[in-house]
DNA sequence: TTGACATATTCCGATATGGGAATATGATTA
DNA sequence: TAATCATATTCCCATATCGGAATATGTCAA
C-alpha cells in the first residue's frame, strides 16, 4: 500500500498548500475558476485537478452559471479537522502556563 | 514533483490516521515505544516510522532512559492547524444560523 | 562477553501524487 | 454552424509513500 489518497478525506486533502489557499479564498464567497486561476496565478489546469480533489471530499460546493462554474467553500466540512486540534487545547494551555510560570520565577530572580 | 514530503509540515504528517492516533495517545503523558505498539495493536517497525516523521515536524518530543524511548506529543505544533481551521469558525456558524432558520420556518409551516 | 530486550533502519514493491503540456468537453455568441 | 470562451481531462514523469520482512543498533543483565 501507498499513502492514502488525497481524496480519502479532508485531512488528506488539506495536506496541500494550494488546496489550503483555495479554501481561504472561496469561503468568503463563490468564484468562478477564473477568479482563482487569476487571484493565486496558478495554472488553469492545476486549479481544476485541486478543485476536483476538494469537490470529492465535501470541501467545496459547485454551482453552473452558464459556461462558468462557482465554487464555494464548504466550512462545515472543516469542523472534524478543527475538533480534532481541538482536543489537543487544554495540552498546548498547560505548556504555556508552565513556561510562563518559569519566566515569572526567572524574573523575580533577576 | 510528487506530493509533499509527509515530514515538510504538520498538515501532511497529521493526514496519515495512524499517526493522528498516536498523537493522541500520547498527549496525556510520554510513553515507552513498546505501550505504543501494545495499545494501538501496530507492528513495532511501524510505529517506530511514524514517530520518526513527528518527531522530525516537531510533534513529538523524546526522551531517553536506558534502553526505552520515551515519547510525547508536543501540543504547541498542533496550534497552526488549530488556527488555520479557526478561520473558518465564522463561517460554519453561518451556515448553521441559515440551516436552523430555515428549520423553524418549515416548523411554522407545518 | 554473551544473550536478551527495546527500538531503529533498510530493502522491497505497489501505488498515488502534482506539475507541465496538450487536448477535450461544454456552453455561448456571431 | 463556426468561432470563442470557461473549465475539465488525459498523458507522462519523477518522487515519496506505507506496509512487510529482515536486520541493525544500542543498552542492560547474567
Amino acid at each position: 500500500m501507498a499513502r492514502a489518497s488525497t481524496t480519502s478525506d479532508a485531512f488528506n486533502a488539506v495536506a496541500e498548500p494550494r488546496r489550503r489557499d483555495i479554501l481561504s479564498f472561496l469561503v468568503a464567497q463563490e468564484r468562478p475558476v477564473n477568479d482563482i486561476v487569476a487571484s493565486l496565478g496558478l495554472p488553469q489546469p492545476s486549479v481544476s485537478k485541486h478543485l476536483r480533489v476538494l469537490l470529492e471530499v465535501g470541501l467545496v460546493d459547485v454551482r453552473r452559471d452558464g459556461r462558468q462554474m462557482f465554487y464555494r467553500t464548504n466550512a462545515n466540512a472543516i469542523r472534524p479537522l478543527h475538533e480534532w486540534t481541538s482536543t489537543f487545547e487544554r495540552y498546548w494551555r498547560h505548556q504555556l502556563t508552565r513556561i510562563k510560570e518559569r519566566a515569572e520565577a526567572n524574573e523575580l530572580q533577576s
